[in-house]
DNA sequence: GATGTTATCTAAGCGTCGTTCAGATGGATC
DNA sequence: GATCCATCTGAACGACGCTTAGATAACATC
């Protein structure tokens, strides 16, 4: 019931427990919530003396950073499928959006997390910006905007996209806009519909 | 040195201890941050027991209730005054965007708390929607949009301007941004051309 | 195969936290 | 002046992050 890996009892020197850790870490994320998660829940969700983790880990928020990164790759990993099934430009943008934020929805403990450890940083994880989901963003509007859009004007509209999208990760849960999503006939209607208002392609429109 | 207020030593029943905890947790929250804001702390600097402030707050989630409504209001206060000086609608959504995004970089610790409990609460504070910071970037929406658009038009381009702005508000001090900053000019260029990109008003230009 | 080294883990403890409760204190009411 | 009630204190509980000292077992060397 507390073992992380399904395996043998108690390898004794567990084998791989900063592995086990972080997927405990996880589970009790996703059961119970980021306020659940502490450093001696984890290691009693892994099987081990509260102190254990402190061989793999240098404090509690290091720990966190291993799940915060997992997080980034998951995020990754939807945009990426989101980029791929749509042909025209504004639409796939729309859809970038949209699995950014139903990302969100569907992990939001361990969003909530990724986002914690980026504030205390003051700084997106760096393969972020260079191999991962913000250069996916980027290269999309890219292909949109074309030659002619100068590096600047790249960075800074995908610097809006990604805002944008963030500050409707973190709100479109909120109970003031369940009217409207009713209204408009669901989750997925309303986000494209922000989406729509936000005109990422706003600058390119006007010219 | 622990006193709340200037006034006598010690008023016995303190006289006016749930406003004294509120300055208390404010003055933590601006000189150590978040991370030292525990109702222990509130209670030294208050110069209290640790159980005084139980007889005023339920629990210490109710305190930063009262804290993050001070925050809400000092937020009001900085759009109002922004909305102010402009006569372009344009400009005056980007001065909005602006102050909101430079309140949170002012009071950082404070903006984190608003957004921490409206999180928990799944809600932003209910006073927004009907005459708080929320409704002014409706009403000039609404002033630069003219009588043609429609309510829920209205709605969602609200939502997208906030979510931007909370974005915005929550990255721009990321280390990912300083050289653009620099290369723009400075943190308010580098704000207003994000604001630009983001385009408010996108719905609009495409008619 | 015995020995020593090193990584890994446990047990116990420190100080802090949020919270509760029994009792002290004192302002207000009659 | 006695009573009442809001307010405050002191002490305690369990949980937390983290440290230290010592146990255990895998590994390398001879």
């Amino acid at each position: 019931m507390t073992l992380a890996t399904p395996e043998a009892a108690r390898p004794y020197h567990h084998g791989d427990l900063s592995r086990a850790l972080v997927d405990a870490a996880r589970r009790i994320l996703e059961t119970d919530g980021p306020a659940a998660l502490s450093l001696r829940a984890v290691a009693r969700e892994a099987g081990v003396s509260p102190a254990a983790p402190y061989h793999h880990f240098k404090d509690k928020s290091q720990l966190l950073e291993a799940v915060a990164h997992e997080g980034w790759v998951a995020l990754d990993a939807a945009l990426m499928k989101a980029r791929q099934d749509s042909d025209d430009d504004r639409q796939r943008m729309t859809n970038l959006g949209v699995a950014y934020v139903s990302f969100a929805r569907d992990n939001p403990a361990l969003y909530r997390v990724m986002y914690d450890r980026s504030r205390d940083k003051d700084a997106l994880p760096d393969q972020m910006k260079e191999e991962g989901a913000y250069c996916q963003v980027r290269n999309t509007i890219a292909h949109a905007a074309g030659s002619g859009v100068s590096e600047i004007d790249l960075e800074l509209a995908t610097i809006a996209a990604w805002c944008a999208a963030h500050g409707l990760a973190e709100m479109s849960g909120f109970k003031q806009f369940t009217q409207l999503k009713a209204l408009l006939g669901g989750e997925e209607a309303f986000l494209k519909a922000v989406f729509d208002h936000l005109g990422m392609f706003a600058k390119l429109d006007r010219g």
